[in-house]
DNA sequence: CGCTTTCTTGAGCGAGCGCTATAGAATCGG
DNA sequence: CCGATTCTATAGCGCTCGCTCAAGAAAGCG
């Protein structure tokens, strides 16, 4: 069919616009990003904005699939793709250390830092950000087990600590990246976290 | 002299008052704490309030003061008194499962989280808190140096990397603790943090 | 008892919040 | 061209924000 759009079309980019919202809340977090900011940002008024992306919640929402998708796919992909879990969880900690200094980008990670400040009235919001940080820890903990399994760990190692022990470190180079501390910095740190394992 | 004092005297207790709007500060932080959240929680109203303890910003200061005496003592004490850095460093982080966790109290710790989120009105706030979080920094540091002037870790130690590792943890650690880990999981993430010291 | 001083109370300031009603502009099918 | 449709722009809704004015209450001093 293919049928064509009726009436007014849209006067601006709706992905470039969903960019500069996700830009914005990188920066400054959900509740400290006013509307105001958000229609500055995207060049765009009010009503065009609840129009094309709905409420400042489902805007966010929408927000944080883009931002999982397009810069922290990292996580799951070292995870996925080293052979090893020692090596899997070094890659991301020296990746997160590039990942959070990136120039150009706001520092650290939206996950880790947009909603650690909430009012009751944005509970929701950050309590869906607290579920993904510990499905994070999940992961960790489900490839550390997998290196287990495989030998490549003692059959001792406390998995779960392990595994809640990196994602603190994540959590902390985040926050320090958002304090200025640079990329080799938080390379050091990766390299630090990277000594406590088994057999280091 | 002790000259009596003239008027209507105060109707509460100002140190009380301070000590609630401390924990409403650490609950919810800075700016999403507002006026009338304080003086419910304080038990009055907004000129006492203001008459008593000045703005918004100046209260939290005082707070931040009266929050570091109380609460942040223990990585001081840590520091001064423990014979090894490692040991003092060690005991920094066991302790702060502790005091992040401590029932009856928020958890986590205020300087860490209570200013993560702020719009630039909140600035000269959010920058106060990460001065202190440097000054941290370097205090684990110049501990760290002693240790290996005194022969206890190697010359080639990474001091200021170490150091910086150790604050990344303990800022990891916070936030776990605000996200609902419990005492044993934070000093799980603790233990593993000091395997990666030399010589482990 | 006044008089002064200091605090409390209630009301409300201007500004910004998230969000929307309304009217006009731009594109379609016919 | 006309009407239907969908967008944009202005303006403003009710509410909360940090903060303060004005009036009254409670104390000491003479």
């Amino acid at each position: 069919m293919a049928t064509r759009q009726r009436g007014r079309p849209r006067s601006f980019d709706r992905d470039t616009a969903l960019e500069k919202a996700l830009r914005t809340f990188w920066e400054h977090g959900y509740e400290t990003t006013s509307i105001a900011d958000l229609t500055r940002a995207m060049g765009i008024a009010a009503p065009s904005l609840y129009a094309a992306f709905g409420d400042k919640k489902t805007l966010f929402e929408e927000v944080v699939e883009v931002y999982v998708h397009r810069y922290g796919g990292f996580i799951g992909r070292a995870l996925a793709e080293e052979p090893t879990a020692r090596g899997a969880v070094g890659r991301v900690l020296r990746e997160a250390a590039v990942e959070y200094t990136e120039p150009g980008r706001p520092p650290g990670c939206l996950v880790i830092n947009a909603a650690v400040n909430a009012a009751p009235a944005s509970a929701e919001v950050a309590e869906a950000l607290r579920a993904m940080r510990e499905e994070n820890v999940r992961a960790f903990a489900s490839r550390i087990r997998a290196g287990v399994a495989a030998g490549e760990l003692p059959e001792d190692t406390d998995v779960s600590a392990l595994a809640r022990f990196t994602a603190a470190v994540l959590q902390g180079m985040s926050q320090q990246a958002r304090d200025g501390a640079g990329r080799g910095e938080l390379e050091a740190v990766a390299d630090a976290a990277m000594r406590a394992w088994p057999g280091a």
